[in-house]
DNA sequence: ATCAAAATTTTACGCGCGTAAAATTTTGAT
DNA sequence: ATCAAAATTTTACGCGCGTAAAATTTTGAT
């Protein structure tokens, strides 16, 4: 006999006895309304499973619960991944988080930051496209809407950054290697975000600091498929033993995963063994760096970290609505994951 | 002076000098207004910028354009490329497609399909988890909304499934082994999903018809960390001997690429050359599979088509709102990709 | 130019909720 | 038991749109 459903919440208030502004109280806040009235509610929610229409409740609040996550390419595992964590952490705060990727274009990034922005979002974590992304755009964006960015920083935009301190990652491993056999080359491609031209300044100033001088050697490469440009560029470079030294410093595990392929290929032994001819290491941890032939050495970035503050700063940023003018920068240290390939 | 911003659709339909009806109307089908007040909208567009509210928009339909892509992980590059390609094909036809990954735990895709019905979706492109999915969960969610499977079949449920044919894909590559080598062995994890089982079945009856007898090799492992379960499982198999030839196939490129990597650690060498001791192929043309040590042989799905007849499949259930009482099953076939590995 | 039919626009009503202000109930001190 | 203050609930109104029905304008044949 139950197959009389509510329609919406004015009926489901009936069906519990008090009113409907009582009801929405509810659901706005269970522990708003009286003890009894609560019970009696719940009640009758196990009967009739009813669930108040989003777009009503969200048509008249100024902002909503959902939050935003923007990645500039998601078939990265990497940001998969971090996008996972950032997600859940959404999710166990009561937020309603939806996932966008640019897929590496930068007219898609801004699509979907229009696209946010009629959803008023309570706020967005964006992971800019980097040199691509249109500044502008963003910028203007940032002003309505409270962001916090993550992994790829673009100078005075958001009201925060959350990323790696690729000026201690990067001089760790170079030490490293540095200790462990020759001096490395930089091994990079035309650098789409921030992280990639960082890293190589910190790679030069550690290597002239350790009295070494620096090689940069730069491949050709657009767009994000950086395993290919890392596995056409490294047989190039191989093949014309354009590495003056047997140790490659990537920018990026992904670049590393082809440079290792283009090795194997080209017959040289990768790793830091006896019979080894050269050694490769990577920066990020990629979460299939473990199982790359050899096994990538690499500077893990703090996922955990990283996830959590952004989506914290977020929620503070949230909280207290008057957007504040400091803009924040925590960078977080990677750690030195010696595996077998350097 | 335009500071003066529309905060509704009556006061741009003001300024408009129309009736907000017409504007709604406009906003619903652009051609179904007069050529002239289409005209007098477009440039009253152009002053204001107005966006309708969507939820307001929402609230009163039944059903809306979002569209739901589900995926049982995301951070395996497989169902990112394939989402990333049915994501497109919902914008391109005018939909709002949002992407979930269930992270490989079912209370999650329970969630999700729980939290797709209040967004009243006009659809859902379903790939669920498989074996771990609460079936009659999903079988009612089917019920009220259009449904179409892709990748990972469940029988009955649905209106449509959309995936690869193994029965065609698998002895294809089984008999390429044959051919060119030692009969495979087949090398799986407990099957997670359906392809699993229908994979490790055509291998049998492929053996079996090509005179040869099958050999199932199970490892332990859980979850969706199947790269891992590859590596740890293939150590232990490689180094007990238990592979009763020198030929493996594997039931997916991500095991394959944890076994790749195990024989690489215990000094195999995995190929077709002379000097190779193991033959490895794979399943699907992960996007890595091209940069692993040796480059992995294996059967390429065809992403394209399973991404557009998922999606048109879905479209033509929408418009055709009578749910239709034939399921159908499209199977796409395997290409054959030979690389180095096997 | 006229007028019925067709196309288009406007009027009028309703959707399912949020929320400030008013009304009611409960609390807690005496 | 009483009563003011605090907590809670209800009343009343509004949000920004969709949409059926009524009104108006345009079309096209004569």
């Amino acid at each position: 006999m139950d197959a009389d459903q509510v329609r919406n919440m004015e009926e489901f208030a009936a069906k519990c006895g008090v009113s409907r502004p009582t009801v929405s109280k509810y659901f706005n806040d269970p522990t708003s309304v009286r003890e009894t009235t609560r019970k009696r509610i719940e009640a009758a929610l196990e009967r009739y499973d009813f669930r108040p229409n989003i777009y009503a409740i969200n048509q008249n609040r100024r902002l909503t619960k959902n939050i935003g996550i923007v990645v500039p390419y998601l078939a990265d595992p990497f940001f998969a991944e971090i996008a996972r964590r950032i997600e859940r952490h959404c999710i166990d705060s009561g937020f309603s988080p939806t996932l966008f990727s640019a897929h590496g274009k930068p007219e898609l990034e801004i699509d979907i930051l229009d696209a946010l922005r009629s959803v008023k979002p309570a706020g967005v974590l964006l992971a800019p496209l980097g040199r691509a992304s249109d500044r502008s755009h963003i910028e203007k964006f940032c002003a309505d809407v409270p962001t916090v960015l993550f992994d790829s920083n673009i100078e005075g935009i958001g009201s925060a950054f959350i990323g790696s301190d690729n000026f201690q990652s990067v001089p760790m491993i170079v030490d490293y290697l540095c200790r462990t056999g020759e001096p490395p080359c930089f091994f990079e491609m035309p650098p789409v975000n921030p992280n990639a031209n960082k890293r190589r300044n910190a790679y030069v100033k550690a290597m002239e600091q350790l009295g070494h001088e620096p090689h940069v050697i730069r491949v050709d490469g657009r767009g994000w498929d950086f395993e290919d440009v890392g596995l056409r560029g490294g047989k190039r470079v191989i093949g014309e033993k354009k590495f003056v030294t047997n140790t490659v410093l990537c920018s990026n595990d992904r670049l590393a995963i082809g440079l290792l392929s283009a090795a194997f290929q080209l017959g040289e032994r990768v790793g830091h063994g006896e019979d080894c001819t050269l050694r490769i290491a990577g920066h990020d941890d990629h979460p299939f760096s473990r199982f790359t032939c050899p096994p990538l050495t690499t500077v893990a970035q703090d996922y955990e970290a990283i996830s959590n503050q952004s989506a914290e700063t977020l929620f503070e940023l949230i909280e207290t609505d008057e957007r504040r003018q400091t803009r924040t920068e925590t960078l977080f240290e990677g750690k030195l994951v010696m595996r077998k390939s350097a």
